[in-house]
DNA sequence: TTGTACGCGTTATCAG
DNA sequence: CTGATAACGCGTACAA
């Protein structure tokens, strides 16, 4: 039976106003009168009860983090992150996954039938630019964006220049001399922002590079899983004029591509180049350690937090948008030269 | 500005008690009372607040996971599946991670300065038994230990047998014609109960197996990351008499510990074999692809859901164990013969 | 079967 | 600077 502050109130003889003051440390208390009251809340070891100090407030002290899947490496790291920075000011965090469903995000989005549980979303979506326009009119529920969704200027949002990310990585795999470059990740026109973006940025790239872009050299992946990229990878493989190198639209379909590669009797990299992005912990160990294009994932955490508390505190600022930088990483899996293993 | 069940009862001219009981959906009332309160609800898309309903109940429907990172991909895994199987029980899941603190657990366990957010905790602990045994008589909150925690009775506990996975990991070592096997990822003494389990497997299987423990073949690791698993094993290749076997105790050490013995000239399994634990996707993929034993992760997070359930609703339920099957799964990194990579 | 009224533990308003 | 007291929104004992 936890004490109260009526409990603390009664055993220091002041009122209840009072101690609630010396809890929430409030400015304009005697010492005298702090001191003996923090005797009392010692000795009954009070803790506040932050349900009813919710109830009171509309503070709950809860962000959710909505991500597709908590186990996709990406994703733990950023909830890693988030979760570190959002107890820094003071918040916790509650993890819900979507799994790639699309109902269940717009019933997160639009409060579903437990609101209230949260202060703020942060919201790493799978859907549309056009849907979610026509989501969050109604919940109000403050709500940052991450990930690489296109600005409307409604929403808060932190992300990566998607289209030079892409730029950058498979601009390197032509400085180093390929010429025939896949893409895998793509997918159907109108959906998704970030494949969109990503694809833009490859095609520019051959396009500066005068190289042709050739539909045959790409294939689609619904959701960035090892297991989706292996078995594009064997198809682009499979093709009449197979790639000379592959820039994979996430880390974890370039671990796949690159196993898929060495089943096929082929070597990364000197037959195949292959280059990801999200710049995973897997990518650094793995043999040949993965090239990719680094996210700074505690930088996109802190500022999604960050802005997230602003708009909590103020819900009517301004929307901002955060463009996280992105540095390109060479590693072996597009090292020129021939690797040891 | 949301609709309160005043609102409703109004609208609906009834009492706010039959209003309540609607949304409880409690038995006893008139199918033309429901219908008509039900219009009203929908009429004005009342919600109910959760929090006042905590505050009224003590309940929250919220499950707090402790893990010591989550952005380790058997922990991502684990809270994938409990956040899943939590919620077809009616609760959410907040996470916390104890980076290795044991003063962070302390606080956690014993209700820290931010209690009653949850109704139960989901901990896989670093504590040694005797630190877990003085900390939670105080707090008496709903408690399910995760992980390889010797049981004393007091606690629900949902675990493999970690000895047993330890030897049979070994076992199959030793019938590869192995005779010279390492371990890696011990740690000193009385400290925590899971290296000291598997290890008591690993010296368990060398005596069945008529070979002798030597201590130069061990290796300590304090985090099972593969930064460690790298270093751990580079020091024992180094030794005089090198290992032509290492028994990982996780899947992450021995991600590392391959990356070392490649980078060292030497290969898997030719040279040396490798077996890890806790079957992470990404060993289905590397290359060569890990030998471990699988833990079924998707049971241990819905036994572990089930008992914290159970225990929320009957605090003085007796403690259970529950057991969790496991299974070697042998892949390339040990496997007879030579791969072809 | 339904209505009334109180209390859960805080914070906030209004006096003093 | 401190004290009394009204909400916050819901569940439920008690009464009808």
């Amino acid at each position: 039976m936890p004490a109260t502050l009526r409990d603390v109130a009664e055993r220091a003889n002041v009122s209840i106003r009072t101690v609630s003051n010396v809890v929430s440390g409030y400015e304009h208390v005697s010492e005298r009168m702090r001191t003996r009251v923090q005797k009392a809340i010692d000795e009954l070891d009070y803790r506040p009860n932050l349900v009813a100090r919710t109830l009171r407030t509309g503070r709950t002290g809860v962000l959710a983090l909505v991500v597709p899947e908590i186990d996709v490496p990406y994703f733990s790291q950023l909830a890693r992150d988030v979760i570190n920075s959002a107890g820094e000011l003071g918040y916790r965090v509650m993890i819900d996954q979507t799994g790639h469903d699309h109902q269940r995000e717009r019933e997160l989005l639009t409060g579903g039938d437990r609101t209230m549980l949260f202060d703020g979303i942060l919201f790493s979506p799978l859907v549309t630019k056009a849907e979610l326009r026509e989501m969050n009119g109604e919940s109000g529920m403050p709500l940052v964006l991450l990930g690489e969704h296109d600005f409307d200027g409604r929403f808060d949002h932190v992300a990566i220049d998607n289209v030079q990310a892409a730029y950058d990585a498979v601009r390197h795999l032509v400085l180093s001399g390929r010429t025939r470059i896949g893409a895998l990740g793509t997918q159907p026109a109108e959906d998704y922002a970030t494949p969109q973006q990503r694809s833009a940025g490859y095609r520019q790239a051959l396009a500066d590079s005068g190289l042709d872009f050739e539909p045959a050299l790409t294939r689609p992946a619904a959701h960035y899983s090892r297991a989706e990229g292996y078995t594009a990878a064997r198809e682009l493989l499979a093709a009449n004029e197979a790639p000379d190198a592959i820039f994979c639209y996430s880390d974890l379909l370039a671990m796949g591509a690159m196993r898929a590669v060495f089943d096929a009797g082929l070597r990364v990299p000197d037959d195949i180049a292959i280059v990801g992005i999200d710049d995973i912990e897997e990518g650094r160990f793995s043999r040949p350690s993965l090239s990719t294009v680094s996210l700074d994932t505690p930088f996109i955490a802190a500022q999604a937090v960050s802005r997230i508390v602003e708009r909590i505190d103020d819900p009517d600022r301004e929307a901002v948008e955060v463009v996280a930088p992105h540095r390109l990483i060479v590693r072996e899996s597009s090292a020129p030269g021939r690797p040891r293993t």
